[in-house]
DNA sequence: TAAAAATACTCCATAGGTATTTTAT
DNA sequence: ATAAAATACCTATGGAGTATTTTTA
């Protein structure tokens, strides 16, 4: 089975439409539906229930789908990460949306900066949806992730820390004054998880001033406090189940730098929670750097 | 990148020479040194070191070795699982290792084949290496596994039972009468880790004859026993690290029967390792069967 | 100089295009 | 009657074979 195939499949899979599937390919619609024939025919197996009033997946269809979706992908990470690998000077991908470190990555970075073998290290800052996906299709090496938030299936994964949740809402709300608060007395606002479990609002920003407008009160991990509007309020909840920020990177890879960045933020963030407490998160007392190997 | 070219860098990149890839391939050398040329071409990266004795892998070379045996996976298992899936009547294909199942499966099968919905069952039997290929390469649905032993990686799993470990030696052996022994007592016999951590001896019947000769002790899981040759004996070892009876299927399965045999599975074993003591896994009381629906 | 990969050329299998027919609603 | 997929036929790209040359240890 060859890839052209499987992405051509894909495109009809997608389309549930010959014509308008071999438009967005590029081609003719003949030949398209000549690929899909040849290929039912030598897997012996019918993808496609064809009638006139358009297309639809067999059971046997859905599983290719799937699978074909896996194979397109290994098939591009094995490019991005191929042509990568082959540059002069390798650098370390990192993937992570803006203040998605939980405020560890500054110190990751200096003290990576200081190991013998360190190579350069590139930051992808992209939203949301992206970090995992950059990891996924090779383009990234490794993302800083929330865990239970997003899928972690097909990565391996260190945690770095766990972050209580806070109510980010207007400092106008009932609630706001409080010292902290339960899932319950939220029940009268509209409360869409973070991040971006609500269809419509994807773009941070935009979620804000919607808080801001009193519109919503939104549940997130405690360390988008230092990046937060001055005029909206933040009050931990304690019953919300905790975030973890989590480094991730592809299930089995075997790099000498990335396996020292991993090791590094390990040991930066554990740095980092030892000596301060839940309250205060980020009162992270200026210890003395560790011994710098070398100079 | 097509399959095809992937498959012929792969067969470059173990024979590490274009000569008997090209015989491997079934195809003659010039070919094979144009498609990979091409490739190399197309990704902008230099793959092998030629030289006019042998060939070797660069890095980026290296990495593509890998993601090439991803894809090519990928790729096999989409054949076989959307062959299967095109079956008139699908079935449920379970990979194991003859007393692999730690004695769960009759129940499984008899409590499964009760269900609503329920699909018939094949069962695979198979060596050790071969359970977590076969459903790596879409031959079986799922498998029972033995972790930590297996790499579960790319897999979901559910654990079914815990067991301990047993030492199995000839019933002359200095320590067969003991009532139970501590892996410092077997420091002065040759002792594999079961299943196949040595190299050589791969086929267990030859491994038990190798243990009644007296020239090793193996530490095995408790359920063998059942399945044990009677001219040898059994020692409980306290402090081996317990073994877990895992069944595991592929990252993202989504398949009804799949899961419904997986939650009997579930099921089952709790049943059995409720009353059952950790002496004595084997003598479950004939409970009354849980309520058959319908009839 | 000998083993192995690269080049030169030739051929044909097949992917893809255009025109048209079949089919099902 | 009409939208959409299938078929017929043609073209040409490029994958593969044979013969030969180049390379380097």
């Amino acid at each position: 089975m060859e890839t052209r195939e499987l992405a051509y499949f894909a495109a009809v899979a997608e389309e549930l439409h010959f014509g308008r599937a071999a438009a967005r390919l590029g081609m003719a619609q003949p030949p398209l539906s000549r690929a899909i024939q040849k290929l039912e025919r030598r897997l012996g197996v019918r993808l496609f229930e064809r009638s006139s009033r358009g297309v639809s997946l067999t059971p046997a269809g859905e599983v290719l789908a799937r699978e074909a979706a896996k194979v397109l992908d290994a098939v591009a990470a094995a490019t991005a990460r191929t042509r990568r690998a082959g540059l002069a000077e390798p650098r370390l991908v990192v993937a992570l949306k803006p203040g998605g470190d939980g405020g560890l990555l500054p110190d990751v970075l200096a003290a990576y900066r200081e190991r013998p073998g360190a190579i350069g290290v590139e930051l992808a800052l992209c939203g949301v949806a992206e970090r995992a996906r950059l990891v996924r299709d090779g383009t990234a090496d490794v993302a800083f992730l929330h865990s239970p938030y997003e899928d972690l299936t097909g990565f391996d994964s260190e945690p770095l820390r766990v972050e209580g949740s806070v109510a980010i809402m207007t400092a106008a709300h009932p609630l706001a004054g409080r010292t902290h608060l339960h899932l319950a007395d939220l029940d009268a606002d509209p409360t869409p998880r973070w991040p971006g479990a609500h269809p419509e609002v994807s773009d941070p920003a935009m979620l804000m001033q919607l808080v801001a407008l009193g519109r919503l009160v939104v549940v997130a991990p405690e360390s988008v406090r230092d990046q937060m509007r001055r005029d909206l309020a933040c009050v931990p909840v304690l019953d919300a189940p905790p975030t973890t920020v989590v480094l991730a990177w592809p299930e089995g890879t075997r790099s000498r730098a990335l396996a020292e960045f991993v090791h590094t933020a390990t040991e930066v963030a554990t740095r980092h929670s030892v000596p301060a407490q839940n309250t205060a998160p980020h009162a992270s007392p200026a210890l003395p750097a560790s011994p710098a190997p070398g100079s």
